[in-house]
DNA sequence: ATCTAAATGAAAACGTTTTTCAATTAGCAA
DNA sequence: TTGCTAATTGAAAAACGTTTTCATTTAGAT
């Protein structure tokens, strides 16, 4: 078990939730893969070791762990809704890529004086925004070449 | 009939799709109104007024237009896929009101600095981003303020 | 060790989206 | 204008994804 597991359970507790080990096994496996991973791949990997937990259970402890902003959720790739671990602790945003799913987080998106034009052209009270960028990594990209040069 | 509806009428034939009583109605209840709808709630408004049109022709025809870039998709406010029509032709993002819906349009993101620091320092081969604000309009804020000096 | 509120799994309900297929229709050609 | 044909449609069913319900189990406090 790794760093941010401990961490997670820990806040866990401290949001006055109790720690199973079903909870234990789903933060397990969303912080012991790089991937965003939709509820139905999560359960998928959870169930593999624990046959008997639960597809609710991955969505109620999902629920929490968003709630505790102690993951992500991410909208890009066409289906909605999938997560990962977060890592940098506050505001952040991230580039995904296209192919392979890779998500790099990064911090200063640096959306404020933006954020303060735009509220005083529209007359908006801006709380929140949603930034994602969407690519293809080098893994991938490198992939890519060496198949077209086969061709 | 407003303007933007002949517009995207005449995208459509341009696409070679041909141009139906269903379709019309769709891009009419689209384009008549400031909101995004989600599918259901495109179907309802047009059902209202064609009560032969089925859900699977809303879908369908949402589909087409988003593909021809006629209509632009939004994912802020829970529930996922909502559309509206596309005023700004081009690139452009959204300004959306948690409390009513409302959606400003702008274009200028100013996100290329962004952009080619992040491919620089990830390695990505960046294509493409998301980003939409979230806040409250002038008018449900003024709507609050009233109801809060109520109490 | 005991107790209790919280958490769980199975099943059903629910809402959304897609697939299938026979009937209809828009747009073109005669 | 009139047929022809491929595209489009609606109804029904299937396929998904998510939530609700409820009886049973369990974590954590006492
Ligand atoms: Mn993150
Ligand atoms: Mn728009
Ligand atoms: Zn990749
Ligand atoms: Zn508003």
């Amino acid at each position: 078990m790794i760093y941010s597991d401990k961490t997670t359970e820990q806040e866990l507790r401290r949001g006055g939730y109790k720690l199973t080990t079903q909870r234990r096994a789903i933060i397990g496996t969303i912080a012991g893969t790089q991937e965003h991973l939709t509820p139905a791949a999560i359960y998928e990997r959870v169930h593999r070791k624990h046959p008997s937990i639960g597809l609710v259970t991955v969505y109620r402890t999902i629920d929490i762990l968003a709630e505790l902003g102690l993951i992500c959720e991410t909208h890009a790739g066409g289906s909605c809704r999938s997560y990962l671990m977060r890592r940098p602790s506050g505001h952040h945003h991230h580039l995904i890529c296209s192919d392979c799913g890779r998500v790099v987080d990064f911090t200063d998106c640096d959306l404020e004086k933006l954020e303060r034009r735009l509220a005083k052209e529209t007359n908006f009270k801006i709380n929140g925004h949603l930034l994602e960028f969407l690519g293809q990594c080098r893994e991938c990209s490198r992939k890519q070449k060496e198949q077209s040069r086969l061709c």
